[in-house]
RNA sequence: CGCGGGGUGGAGCAGCUGGUAGCUCGUCGGGCUCAUAACCCGAAGGUCAUAGGUUCAAAUCCUAUCCCCGCAACCA
């Protein structure tokens, strides 16, 4: 019997800088799945990989002084050095700058060309010259480079566009025919909406820079982003050229597991070049959700960046999948504080596992020389611990199927604590008193021993080093682990177990947190000291602002500046991170609005003296005149007015 | 009418293809001593944001409202 093909990948990621604990979230999931479907008995095929051209690669690697392949190979190297880490069973893990793919995207560029799909336009937005950089209108703030802050002008590329716009119709199609296609069902009522207020074609190629895969008979284009790394799910499998038989077998993906962010390009301009192409779709796309941190996103200037490398070092791979998958849902965004993760690691994986081997295995020791016998009569609780127990898989298996990763260990928890309550229940300690009572002592022990065997090949998927270590107690070790091996309950007999470490050591939280607050502040402190000490953000979360273009004198003294007084201050009523207030400078009062509501109470602005520059030109902002500009500083995330001993309306030079 | 997520016992969450409200932690009381001061039992504690509606039956479906949180917009 051929086993059934099920292929299953993560994004490709940004080598840009160090991967975080989102990254590794995702890539547990997938690697969670991969070695449960395996063990299901599927022919799995896991896929991750980097997506490694663009300007922005081109730019650090200059910024380094170094090439772009030289840069990518460095940090490519540290994310497989993770994966490694994170014992991640990839089965192919494709770099976008391989051989292999760039020249099957060029293959497919062509195909797409030839159907009539990419046709040759022009690219327009704004274009800051010392950046290489377009812009559209929105992001151009005031004409300004976001990136730089010199201006941008209006400029045209040639560029190559897909027709997008062509597939919109057979898109709505696939979110209303295929529920299954794009899951969770909140983001499929997105897509939709996003499908039917109408598709722009896509452009695909770019001239500004060059980091990146040639479009085939133009070279002076370069294949632009979506084209290139998306092309990864398929050119890693061989298509288009006919060279093995992969993607006959694996093609269309079982899933893509991707975040909430990219869902839009996996599940509209991913289908849409299929389409073109007149390959299968993937059967499904899964949108996960973020980890956050208390008080927000991860930053690094806030310093409360989690990097995944720290606590596997101190807590072990298995514990910190199992606080990932556990702790939470499929699709929703979660938080991430070290306490939920540190009791969440002691209350089930030491009190409840690991004790429970523990207690099992010093009793067959203890009472019975470490032998483990065939089961006696059955009387008691042993008939529904059996029954929990060999029904675990089932459930497991249906969670699996929904992406619940934490409803599948919910369950294998729940046989866990079975498992102990049968011990409270039988009361060995009692039975081994009594000589008359050994068969029904041994019958228990058995039981346990069974229950532990079950929960071993249950857990393998998500913590398979654990598994074997109670496999290895349990003296069972050299058994193949199966999965039909949970269905039934009398496997054991006339092993010996052997008593180990402790699996997972009871940790005192408050030393921990404490702990682990320290390796924060040191973080921190090498991070100030320039050093990027945090793997979960790189030094490019934080470029260095660079000086703006110097001036003249003559321009500097263009310059107003007044003091002025606050004289009232309330938010704008249409927008919410505008502050309007009425300032007194000398015998005027004039109205000037600031971005700054995030950080004051009007009220507590009143009689503030600020520093104002006040010949700037009148502007509205979302329908209210604003009359100058008052001066703040930012301090951490403090904002405070710019003051001045001098008097109100008094000029300052 | 910008887009989206969410409001469930003290905390954090699940349930949301309708049928007595569930989990973990915390609190209180009890049991046990095999075990990693772990384990087991019991109890208290919820108008499932609010108001309507559909239904024999709604946390679960529909409508309206309020409140949080992201994104977008705005930051002279």
């Amino acid at each position: 019997m051929t086993k059934k093909p099920y292929y299953i990948t993560t994004p490709i990621y940004y080598p840009s800088s160090n991967l975080h604990i989102g990254h590794t979230y995702c890539t547990v999931m997938a690697d969670a799945m991969a070695r449960f479907k395996r063990l299901e008995g599927y022919d799995v095929r896991f896929l991750t990989g980097t997506d490694e051209h663009g300007q922005k690669i081109q730019k650090l690697a200059d910024a380094k002084g170094v090439t772009p392949q030289a840069y990518v190979d460095e940090v490519v190297d540290g994310i497989k050095k993770l994966w490694a880490t994170m014992e991640i069973s990839y089965d192919d893990f494709i770099r976008t700058t391989e051989d292999r793919h760039v020249r099957r995207v060029q293959e497919i560029f062509k195909k797409m060309y030839e159907k009539g799909d990419i046709y040759k336009g022009h690219y327009e937005g704004l274009y800051c010259t010392p950046c290489e950089a377009f812009w559209t209108e929105t992001q151009a703030v005031d004409g300004k480079c976001p990136d730089c802050g010199r201006p941008v002008e209006k400029a045209k590329e040639e560029a190559y566009f897909f027709r997008l716009s062509k597939y919109q119709d057979r898109l709505i199609d696939l979110f209303e025919n295929n529920p299954q296609f794009l899951q969770p069902e909140s983001r499929r009522n997105e897509m939709l909406a996003f499908v039917k207020q109408g598709l722009d074609d896509l452009c695909i190629s770019r001239t500004s820079f060059d980091w990146g895969i040639p479009v085939p008979m133009d070279e002076k284009h370069v294949i632009y982003v979506w084209l290139d790394a998306l092309s990864n799910y398929a050119t890693a499998l061989g298509y288009p050229e006919k060279t093995d038989d992969l993607y006959a077998k694996y093609w269309p993906a079982d899933v893509h597991l991707v975040g909430k962010e990219i869902v839009r390009f996996h599940t509209v301009i991913w289908p849409a070049m299929l389409m073109s192409l007149e390959e299968p779709l993937p059967k499904q796309v899964l949108g996960h959700g973020w980890i956050l941190l208390e008080g927000g996103k991860m930053s690094k200037s806030r310093g409360n960046c989690v990097d995944p490398v720290k606590l596997i070092d101190r807590y072990g791979v298995d514990a910190l999948k199992y606080f990932l998958l556990r702790e939470y849902t499929f699709g929703q965004d979660g938080v991430f504080t070290n306490e939920v993760m540190l009791n969440r690691m002691n209350y089930d994986l030491a009190n409840d596992l690991g004790n429970l081997v523990s207690r099992t295995v010093s009793m067959i020791e203890k009472y019975n020389d470490g032998v483990v016998c065939g089961a006696g009569a059955e009387e008691g609780p042993d008939a529904e611990l059996k029954a929990v127990c060999t029904g675990a898989s089932a459930k497991v298996s249906a969670y699996m199927d929904k992406f619940s990763f934490s409803q599948a260990l919910e369950e294998i928890w729940i046989a866990i604590r079975r498992t102990n309550k049968y011990i409270d229940e039988t009361m060995p300690w009692a039975l081994a008193k009594d000589p008359a009572k050994k068969d029904r002592l041994d019958t228990v022990m058995h039981n346990l021993a069974e229950a532990l065997r079950i929960v071993s090949i249950l857990i393998y998927p998500f913590m398979h080093t654990t598994s074997e270590k109670i496999r290895t107690q349990l003296g069972i070790d050299d058994q193949e682990i199966r999965w039909e091996d949970t269905f039934v309950f009398d496997c054991l007999s006339g092993n010996t177990v052997k008593k180990g470490e402790a699996i997972f050591p009871r940790m005192d939280v408050e030393k921990e947190l404490a702990a682990l607050e320290e390796m924060k502040q040191q973080q921190m402190a090498q991070a100030a000291a320039g050093q990027t000490a945090c793997g979960e953000c790189d030094a490019n979360d934080v470029p260095e602002i660079p000086y703006k273009e110097a001036i003249d004198f003559e321009d500097f003294e263009k310059i107003d500046f007044r003091v002025g007084e606050i004289l009232s201050c309330e938010k704008h009523p249409k927008a919410d991170k505008l502050l309007v207030f009425q300032v007194k400078i000398g015998k005027e009062t004039r109205q000037i609005i600031s971005g700054v509501a995030e950080y004051f109470k009007p009220e507590e602005t009143i009689g503030k003296k600020a520093l104002v520059v006040c010949n700037l030109k009148p502007r509205k902002l979302r329908g209210l005149e604003s009359n100058g500009m008052l001066m703040f500083a930012k301090n951490g995330d403090r904002m405070e007015f710019m003051t001045t001993v001098a008097g109100n309306g008094e000029v300052v030079s």
